[in-house]
DNA sequence: TTGTCCCCGTT
DNA sequence: GACGTACGGGGACAAT
């Protein structure tokens, strides 16, 4: 172990009985030692953790790592880094991420590393079962994590060759800020009241039970699975087929189709909606939060940066981000006594930025003067003044600009506004009112024409800050496919543009909010963020938190602009309760 | 145990 | 014939 000081960087893995740092055991930690990019990896050190057993072997290793300055590679090193630091206290930095590097690199493709390696460098996977994996003192893992050690490296190296300018801007600037902010994000955790979250299990528990015993008492079956519901359904109970199944053809029973069964007055479909509903919320969502908060009260999700092909976050163990906008279930989600949940939203962001892309003059002039673009629509589709507008007539809006922005045609419109927004329309109302959206918001057409054309030229589309995604299918011969790559090439440069600007100014406010202010982010959810401050601090960290969003450095660094304003609105308490 | 499908929550 | 984008996640069911 005294040659470590002649190398320059270092390759860590930990393999793991699991992916619960709370729960799950490391059973090794492995360490490649390289002296310089090019060259292969000159030593492997493993150390087999199984009942501590080279706890002090792996401690003397960190220390040197540390001494002589060696630069730490990880794939997804949040999730070894977290694990290392809550079993042994071993705090290690993360220099480099191959993960960013990748995601940096190609957008939207796997980052997995067995992916990555097959892409790159020509290497087949090298996995072995779960099962293996889980056993201590076993050789087979011994070998499996040599790989794990050693395709970090060669990718590291590749990537190293291989980045753009832009690309290093993008993994230094906004892909590893970022990854460093959520890594503080989950160690921290968000606070959930359990007090009242056993209160709403019981409540919930019960209220499913009463309504699978409607459902039994009428057919003894399971009601979970959609093969027996479809039949009792369409065929034993004689509602009528609204529509098949993909792949099975039989008549599917989904929540839209319920949904119109219901309009037609058919009280099984009803009982049927209500017991869903319950289920749900129950299955995917109050049984599961005790359990994630047993450790210390606090839910520590994953988030994830590298997975979406928009460039947005994803989030899982659990998803904050799906959590229903029902506030028995939102507003569990607190903070402790003395401190508040502060809830910050950019108003409208995606619909600021589209209309910046689009140069549409219109837009552009309703959010300049702070107006409303959702009431501006409702007048404009149903013909009367803008303080005619009810806010059912807003509502209507707010699904005609979401879908006609983004390419959705007259059929699909009538689908979504009535699943969406219980609007009931015509074909030839639809065929109206997107023609009336076009009308009001002319230049949209001519942006979308645009899109097609760099799609084209381009073979992708990049966002604001020049993050590329590539869109090969616009050279189908499929035309289904290839006006779905057009599609693809409108939505994404605004979801990414927005959640590059989102999870900037949370890197900002995270970092002021620890500083000075007491407080930190516990979560970010596309427009959103959430953030945990001492109750002193709070009028001082809503006016901070206003002041970043509007403006997040990550503008000046690339040089960006937007010819509307970004505006966010704050709130205080517990989430979703304003 | 793994993979596919359906379904459903969010944006 | 369909026809906004993007996910994570649970259960049923079949294949292994």
């Amino acid at each position: 172990m005294g040659t470590v000081s002649k190398y320059n960087y270092a390759t860590i893995d930990i393999e793991s009985t699991g992916l619960n740092r709370y729960k799950d055991d490391i059973n090794y930690v492995g360490i490649g030692l390289a002296e310089d990019i090019g060259s292969p990896l000159g030593k492997t050190i493993i150390c087999n953790m199984y009942q501590d057993k080279d706890l002090d072997k792996l401690l003397k290793i960190v220390d040197k790592l540390k001494k002589n300055k060696i630069k730490l590679i990880w794939q997804n090193g949040k999730f070894d880094t977290l694990f290392l630091e809550h079993k042994y206290g071993i705090k290690l930095p993360i220099h480099h991420d191959v993960m960013l590097m990748g995601t940096a690199y190609e957008l939207a493709t796997s980052h997995a590393l067995d992916d990555m390696a097959e892409k790159y460098l020509g290497v087949s996977s090298w996995d072995i079962p779960m099962k293996e994996k889980k056993k201590p003192n076993n050789p087979v893992v011994e070998k499996y994590l040599g790989c794990d050690l050693r395709y970090p490296w060669e990718l590291f190296c590749f990537f190293y060759e291989s980045m753009s300018e832009l690309q290093w801007k993008h993994y230094h600037k906004i892909l590893r800020p970022a990854y460093l902010m959520y890594r503080r994000i989950e160690k921290s955790g968000i606070y959930i009241d359990l007090n009242k979250l056993s209160k709403v299990k019981k409540l919930y528990k019960k209220k499913q039970e009463e309504k699978l015993k409607v459902l039994k008492d009428q057919y003894d079956i399971n009601w979970n699975s959609p093969q027996q519901v479809s039949d009792v359904l369409f065929d034993k109970a004689g509602l009528p087929t609204i529509k098949l199944s993909q792949k099975t053809g039989k008549p599917s029973a989904d929540a839209k189709v319920l949904k119109r069964l219901c309009a037609k007055g058919f009280e099984l479909s009803q009982q049927l909606a209500d017991y869903k509903f319950y289920y749900g919320a129950n299955t995917k969502f109050l049984n599961k939060w005790g359990d994630y908060a047993a450790y210390d009260g606090r839910i520590h999700p994953s988030f994830g940066i590298t997975n979406v092909r928009t460039g947005r976050t994803s989030c899982s163990d659990p998803n904050l981000q799906q959590v229903p906008r029902n506030p028995e279930l939102r507003n569990l989600f607190t903070a402790k006594e003395g401190r508040s949940l502060i809830e910050a939203d950019y108003s409208q962001l995606e619909l600021r930025i589209a209309a910046d892309y689009a140069n549409e003059l219109t837009m552009l002039k309703i959010y300049r003067e702070g107006g409303d673009i959702h009431t501006t629509t409702a007048a404009a589709v149903s013909g009367v003044l803008e303080d005619k507008v009810t806010k059912d007539m807003r509502t209507k809006a707010k699904a005609v600009n979401f879908g006609f922005i983004y390419g959705m045609m007259a059929p699909g419109f009538v689908n979504y506004a009535f699943d969406n927004y219980n609007v009931v329309l015509s074909r030839q109302e639809a065929e109206r009112f997107r023609q009336l959206f076009f009308q009001k918001y002319s230049r949209l057409l001519s942006w979308h024409q645009e899109v097609e054309e760099i799609v084209e030229a381009l073979g992708g589309v990049a966002n604001r800050f020049g993050r590329f995604r590539a869109l090969p299918d616009i050279y189908s011969s499929d035309r289904w496919e290839r006006s779905s790559a057009v599609r693809k090439g409108i939505n994404t440069p605004v979801q990414s543009t927005g959640s590059d600007l989102l999870i900037s100014a949370s890197v900002e406010v995270d970092k002021l909010l620890r500083k000075e202010m007491n407080g930190f982010l516990v979560g970010t959810v596309h427009d959103s963020m959430l953030a945990d401050v001492a109750d002193e601090y709070v009028e001082d960290a809503k006016v901070e938190i206003q002041r970043i969003m509007a403006r997040p450095k990550i503008m000046d660094i690339f040089d960006v602009d937007f010819k509307v304003p970004l505006v966010a609105d704050v709130g205080v308490g517990a989430w979703g309760s304003k």
